[in-house]
DNA sequence: GTTTTCATGTAACCCGTTACATGATTCA
DNA sequence: TGAATCATGTAACGGGTTACATGAAAAC
């Protein structure tokens, strides 16, 4: 019974609810299609796969070729897909549901909020307001101390805080932005790439390359 | 011989460079002082000092009270304050100096740009260019994965992706702010505050609470 | 004189990676 | 048929936190 991490538990739930996949596909999924994660690895995600099916979330079907009873015999390891169970499918609205002060680590709302699509509204606006208002303590700190260094601090030192306090504010004003959607019901945080309204000169893709 | 920490070794040999400290202080100065490191726990730090201490980087010296010798028998722990010996010193500057792969990387970056300030211009451009190239190598991919699954992804996910681009992307512009600025040898990447010229219509310090 | 805050330390654990080992499938 | 890629697994280690234990100094 180890291995309970948050994070890749929850996606890994979410992933498969969408459709039964095997491992190895599971992890590139990870890497990819769900942007925000860092690339777990083999060694992480396996055992992972093999607790949450002691728990009963997932089961593991033999796929490819042998109609899953032959297999298992002397050597012969078959490709295994991973399927939610309606335990497991049950363990992941629950996740979702319950939006404890974790949810708005950063790890912890990358998935939330990816997983978005599945979540009622009301628990969408608590995490989304949870979240600011984790960035803006942040922020405040960030000033409070700034204010009480900023004389015996080189340039270099200071341009650096100065970009990440910058940083915490363009985000801050990213979950306006989405919070006002979603409190107005409009558009499921879409309307962009058509001249999209309420957003300020922003100019995405130009890298200045 | 234990706890190697990269970052964390980086950051206190920089910190005690300036003057000498006990650990207490030390972990404070990391936490806010240097705004971006992250808080280490006394868990860390304290055996990380003794292995810097068993390298001979750094001495320890008896503070407070008793003048150093008559202190450790029996009980009587004393405040330790922690001095940069002139191979810790050497040390540092070796660190500052190699500008490898690992320099482009999130954390190391970090710290390596809050030491700027000790840091060659030659090493500093490196560093930065580096660091870009890195990240213009993660728009890439961030791109192709995007360009790949755009239609499988629902609005959430969608606009997660594309706010995790955007900011990578305002980075890299801050980068070559920072790189020009470097080159043409004025200010220090200071310069701001004071309508400051080779900015963009960005507005700071708005956070639209 | 007792509560806070400062200050140091350690052992147990957690989450994850690396390096390695193994085997099946695809494709030139 | 042999190389590349797909696919699964594990043991050893790494870097860090938590919880705990201890004690000195300051503040009330």
């Amino acid at each position: 019974m180890s291995r309970r991490s948050g994070v890749l538990e929850f996606a890994v739930l979410g992933l498969l609810r969408e459709s039964p996949m095997h491992g190895y596909e599971l992890r590139k999924r990870l890497n990819t299609s769900l942007g925000v994660f860092r690339a777990f690895s083999y060694g992480t995600l396996y055992p992972c796969l093999k607790t949450l099916v002691a728990q009963g979330w997932l089961t593991e079907e033999s796929a490819s070729q042998e109609p899953l009873s032959a297999a298992p015999l002397g050597g012969r390891r078959a490709k295994i897909v991973y399927r939610l169970t309606p335990a497991g499918k049950e363990h992941f609205e629950d996740l979702l549901a319950q939006s404890g002060p974790d949810a708005w680590e950063d790890e912890q709302f990358g998935v939330r909020f990816a997983f978005f699509g599945h979540t009622e509204r009301e628990v969408r606006m608590r995490v989304l307001e949870g979240r600011r208002s984790r960035l803006e303590e942040r922020l405040e700190r960030m000033r409070a101390s700034l204010a009480r260094t900023r004389e015996r601090l080189d340039d270099y030192t200071l341009e650096l805080q100065r970009h990440g306090m910058e940083s915490v504010e363009r985000e801050v004003r990213w979950l306006n932005e989405l919070i006002e959607t979603e409190r107005t019901g409009r558009g499921r945080a879409a309307d962009r790439d058509a001249a999209g309204p309420a957003r300020e000169g922003t100019d995405p893709h130009s890298t200045t390359t």
